[in-house]
DNA sequence: AATGAATGAGAGTTCATTCAT
DNA sequence: AATGAATGAACTCTCATTCAT
């Protein structure tokens, strides 16, 4: 290997170490609490060196983000390829999300704060991560629809967004209220997903 | 009316008239453009008299909190009190609040904030308000229940946080992405949630 | 005197010694030397403070300059009201500017700033100050004109720029050049001063 | 040629190429907008290269200032060889100091730049360069003078920084408010330029 | 009760210069 | 000779909160 590509992997990693300690903080802190001298003392470079890696501050928080969304992408990848059958498969989409929301908390969040906050510009290529996602979901529930077990005047595209709205929608009920919950009704999260998974499952199954 | 009770009603009026200043502000730049300076300006008020009335900044954004939720549970009432049939109520309240989201933007983002970002604490005065807002869901649940047109293993509190955060979730999704869907996918906010309408109905219904 | 006008009074000397405080710092230092964080440490304030009183940095150099147009403007009506010949006036308006730029450096640099700096934007009320200057100028050659001591074929407002314009490269030539013009030269800037003096009277005198 | 002077020349042209480089991060964003790092990406050099060539920042503006003040020398050059009347020279040397101008504003800025700030510091190359401009210029009033088409009583140098002066101011003058000057008075730089002529040449002209 | 001036920490960003490689 | 990553002080500006009057 030469000297350019070892030079190009010290950067790359470098840039990789800053946005470890953009997660650090912001998994400490939230992720409101992301500031550049914040990331700078965690990855113990001086302030000016963070803009060397990153345009700015935004920058870190969108190239954080795709990485969310990619690793969410792939978490779904493996459903699609295991050999549930094709309802199954959206089933276990949901709660794939629900794990991932709990393995990786800020990760939910850096996914959750674009799809939240339309204050935000996304970039071309934040958009696509997020079609990737969009797209596997819509053949997904192609899938189903071909197989039979959907329910017939089902729009793909239309039910892919609902059911994207959807469970986001109990995610962040169980991520915000979910303690609140349970010391007031003794409803566990889990059980709030599979109601959930329960009315969906019913709602987009075919009629007999 | 004695001396005392006039004090009280001069400051609750003035209590009021700063969070009317708060929400003209916010309606005219979002929620992330309040500032207590100036609320105190839109207001006529000096910046520490905003102190004497609420103790720092997120106090008024809790009592508007408050504020939107009990509004958005007086328009819940109407539905219940209206003589559909305990389904079509239920499917009203969806509707409802999406017309609280196109009627009354600043007060369903207040709403959705607290409901979305849990390092905000709130009070049991907020609980209060929102566990008003789920009881009457509740009762609605009961009552179609009761009614027989609800799938029997369904329960009642847990569907009625289930249907809190699907409708959220939904009406997130059309707030933030709205705009992106119809110039992409040509798909408008109605039709998802139609769809999503559908969905609920099928899902809860009672099979035959 | 009321509480309202004593206040306003406090605030404009407040207001007042903020800019005498940049006043220091620009005299120490140049007119770069100026940042609001020095300012604020002379004028034994908090950052912040400054902002109070000027909406940014760029507004306490305005407002310099504006009080040091305004004095230039001042020291030229004593000459315009003086009972000298219309051609000796215009002749000590332009002793009066060396005497400015000798009296009271720094307004002289302010003046210049935005004389040879096209990237500043002047306000209304800049160019105002500026105007007034122009206007007073203007008057003076007018004044000669009609006395019959001028060359007919001068435009007034054209001379009146010339005039202007040459003046003050000529200060600018004493003012950057002039201690190594002495050194080399042993030619003392009132010399300069003279020569030029000497060739305007000529150059705009009526010929016989 | 032998090694050392073939190193000097690569040297000297890699230098070259540098300075070429600043001409055009300044052409394109002023003065201002110059910046090492710029000039050593726009020399595709790194940062650091810049540094072993030159001591720092202000030396690439000094040679470049003195590279500007060469350039016009050889524009006044021409004058002074060509066939005209002494006076007429010296009326053209004002008119190429406008050209110059126009043509080249860079090295224009670039000569004014050190005309105008005395915090600059001129080495003794810096001063040598614009000590030829001044001797051409006293050479030719001398010429005139010989001619016995001026003014008896005017000294030389005492002249030549005058008429630098003046022609500075007007160039400045015309550069900065030329175009509101336009936009208000309907009077052309040029039509400036021709009153200052006017003005210069009756000025010095020999009195009858 | 009301004022509003003052605070000062904290934000994001830039850039001339250095120095280990 | 050349690199270019790293520095870190400097910059302007904001704003929730306090407190003397």
């Amino acid at each position: 290997m030469g000297t350019k590509s070892r030079k190009q992997a010290e950067k790359e990693s470098r840039r990789e170490s800053i946005l470890q300690a953009a997660e650090v903080i912001m998994t400490k802190g939230g992720l409101h609490s992301l500031s550049v001298d914040a990331v700078a003392q965690q990855a113990q470079l001086a302030t000016g060196t963070i803009y060397l890696y990153f345009k700015n501050k935004e920058e870190i928080l969108a190239t954080l983000t795709i990485k969310a969304r990619l690793q969410l992408l792939s978490a779904f990848e493996k459903v699609e390829q295991s050999d549930s059958t094709p309802l199954d498969k959206i089933k276990q989409i949901v709660q794939k999300n629900y794990l991932f929301y709990q393995e990786n908390p800020l990760y939910y969040d850096l996914v959750s704060l674009y799809e939240a906050n339309n204050t935000l510009v996304e970039s071309d290529e934040m958009y696509k991560s997020s079609e990737k996602i969009t797209h596997l979901v819509s053949r997904m529930i192609d899938e189903a629809k071909r197989a039979g077990t959907l329910n017939e005047n089902i729009d793909i595209q239309n039910f892919t967004l609902c059911l994207w709205g959807m469970t986001t929608g109990i995610l962040q009920l169980i991520k915000v209220r979910g303690n609140i919950i349970y010391e007031k009704m003794q409803i566990e999260p889990t059980h709030l997903l599979d109601t959930f998974l329960e009315i969906l499952e019913n709602g987009i199954n075919k009629k007999l």
